[in-house]
DNA sequence: TTTAAGTTTGCAATAAATTGCAATTAAGTC
DNA sequence: GACTTAATTGCAATTTATTGCAAACTTAAA
């Protein structure tokens, strides 16, 4: 196995389960409590986990890295994505947010459609740059290294010079009475920008993000105009949002 | 099996599994380690993956390549990008333009240097994004799908929010009495934008660009403070630039 | 077809990085 | 304070990279 291959995992098992002992990696992954001990340095020195003693623990408030959420329940997201893309018309601008059920739909986007599309997204743009007539524009900002977008000021200010049609938005937890939150105070900022300057707000949520919520708050639930999850419309857990006035796909 | 051939399968297999080892690809292409680690070499050369030991790993989801423009010169590039690093100190905001040899000296760039980067390049952002230390920050706008940076309004607007200490622009043609230009309109207001809002600039350029001019304007020679090249500063096809008053290293 | 120039490939020798082990030092626990 | 566990350090063994070189193979032109 390759070093690299190594840090992977380790990053992986750690996002996981949160926690994980020198002596457990050590014996999944067949190399020395050495090996790891010096591999746990090397990502904490990155800053992707924390190092403690006997082993390491993922970085609290610090969302998880797009790595290891890249190929976690990608069927689901892609049926999300391809429900979502329906929503989506030549001609239209259109926000797309960061997070990996976006990218599943950026990947979706037929070749002749023209479209043209603002998006904080770095996995996005890498999608959409083979892309030959959507009209691509980026908007910049301080790099969040582990969700691969651009956040904060500079973010917000760039979103605030479009008017988009439609926006869509990654969710990382929605409830019905505490609303849309996530993990990061600046990531909710940008999000909630968003929104503020599209004409309607399509949410993309897989079932496990409903009903949950975090701490840092981005706006009330009827913020949202639809919201797309990988479930049938009729599925009784969406009610208390239809009650709402959100529409269901 | 015809080279070509292999290096689609070893890109493949990249793409699917992320990462590789040498013996893998030996065994299942019937080859010595010794090619498969020179095919790799020619593709991370070319920026499709990335060259670890013991393999290969796919790069990061951000764009990492110039697929269109074939890379050579590689080894130049090297030399002029590790004679710029030299200019580069703690605690300096810097921008970083576009191009491959821009994009070696980020390589090259410390893991424990503490730096403020701004860019308009992905190919930049994500040699960064693995950098610790390093504050990244993008200058959003209207993606170039050729060059894989951002050009236009947006691009020059953000840029004009930093003054930075150093600017480290790659040339595309200098000439002493033509001065700086480019193939497209937008780079050249997007770099002359660039080294209006820094305090330095450092143009990196290979000797083949010296003496030969393109069409659209950037500026006079003199807006450059220092040249790095591939070549020995005391080379007499350098002193023009020097009687212009610029350093050459 | 044959020759000649240029590539590509595998091999060997050397250089460099990674890894595991053991001894020492430091940190936690009772 | 004694005991246990973990971290650090130096070192040796192993694995991987690099380099030079010669053989095999391509390509293009004679």
């Amino acid at each position: 196995m390759i070093k690299d291959e190594r840090l992977e995992q380790i990053l992986e098992h750690v996002s996981r389960v949160r926690s994980v002992s020198l002596t457990d990696l050590s014996t999944s992954l067949n190399v020395s409590e050495d090996t790891i001990r010096r591999d746990i340095k090397i990502l904490s020195d990155k800053g992707l986990l924390k190092a403690v003693r006997g082993g390491a623990v993922a970085h609290s408030p610090i969302p998880h890295h797009y790595r290891a959420r890249e190929k976690h329940d990608m069927a689901q997201k892609r049926i999300v994505a391809s429900k979502a893309l329906h929503f989506i018309k030549d001609g239209q601008v259109i926000f797309l947010d960061g997070g990996t059920s976006i990218q599943a739909l950026a990947e979706l986007i037929p070749a002749d459609m023209k479209i043209t599309v603002v998006t904080h997204s770095f996995p996005v743009v890498s999608v959409l740059e083979d892309h030959p007539t959507a009209d691509v524009i980026f908007a910049g900002g301080r790099l969040c290294k582990t969700a691969f977008t651009t956040i904060g000021y500079e973010t917000i200010k760039a979103f605030k010079n479009f008017r988009a049609d439609l926006c869509l938005i990654s969710v990382c937890s929605i409830h019905p009475s505490m609303g849309l939150t996530t993990v990061d105070h600046e990531e909710a900022q940008v999000k909630r920008t968003m929104m503020e300057m599209a004409g309607q707000t399509i949410a993309l949520s897989t079932m496990d993000k409903l009903n949950t919520a975090e701490s840092y708050y981005i706006g009330p639930v009827t913020d949202v105009d639809i919201i797309v999850t990988d479930t049938e419309p009729n599925d009784e857990r969406l009610n208390v949002y239809k009650q709402a006035g959100i529409t269901i796909f």
